[in-house]
DNA sequence: AATTCACAGTTGTCTTGACGTTTGTTGTAG
DNA sequence: CTACAACAAACGTCAAGACAACTGTGAATT
């Protein structure tokens, strides 16, 4: 029974996952930096070290450093030691991240209305409460919302 | 809505998928890896095609032949092109294979209590026809039972 | 002040996922 | 009977995920 939980949440995340890819993919960028961006959008003006950011993701991320460089790299972010502590890097959003996300935003809408629109409002709470306390055990932290927009 | 039940999704199949992870790395397997001897133990002492597996386990392989390579190199499945078609690659479960799976059987049941063991059946009952209901428009062909022991 | 320790990121390496392109095999049409 | 299309698998390549080891920085201990 626990097992055939576990084996449908895993097929049902592999089948909505494809409609992501598909969306990200054009823009080339993995589901993994789209969220990235979108949360040092939330944050924006304002930067975040590394680590927080990685800690904050949906999924964990053991490679933060190199997904950076690629969107620094687009100018998607910036990166900044500051002199007060020389220790952390600082990250920040910047206008043409800015852009690419409000560029995506509709079609990343209509992407999850595509995966999921089929079912009712209730049942979709439903899905999201159980989802929730089906993980919250596991949660380190008290990981709060993981929508912030 | 639709987005955070998504997010949501996403995030309880990473935080449980550790569980699997822990228990399979003990034994040298992924969790496609198990899947794939899992398949393979289902309809044993029979055999099946290269191309047949990939489609029908939990989560799209685009890489079979090197999956198998590993396993068949590990002794747990054999390989074998048939006269009467030498297109298809039969693969067949080892007695090797079968062993290690009935070695990791309690360890596997007791991974899926700690992940889900915290809700009552009625809830994982619900749980699992809801994540059915979500994926139910995105599967291709009736893909019918996910357990199949 | 020097040493030790903890912290934040980075780098190296290996494995896995994704995807397009061959190679070998069979069936079919000219 | 030959050429061509279809199919199954294998291979090449590149980007991601996982994990360990390393570098640089700041704080605490003595």
């Amino acid at each position: 029974m626990e097992q055939e939980v576990f084996l449908n949440l895993w097929r049902t995340y592999d089948r909505l996952k494809a409609f992501e890819e598909q969306v990200f993919g054009n823009a080339g960028l993995s589901a993994q930096q789209y969220n990235t961006l979108r949360l040092l959008k939330s944050v924006h003006p304002d930067s975040m070290p590394t680590l927080v950011l990685g800690s904050r993701l949906i999924s964990r991320a053991p490679d933060m450093t190199r997904l950076l460089d690629k969107l620094e790299q687009r100018g998607l972010l910036s990166r900044e030691r500051r002199p007060e502590n020389r220790r952390v890097v600082e990250v920040t959003i910047t206008p043409q991240g800015l852009a690419l996300l409000e560029q995506l935003s509709a079609e990343v809408r209509q992407c999850h209305h595509k995966q999921l629109g089929h079912l009712s409002p209730e049942a979709l709470r439903h899905l999201a409460s159980l989802l929730k306390e089906a993980r919250e055990p596991h949660e380190d932290e008290t990981n709060l919302s993981l929508v912030d927009e």
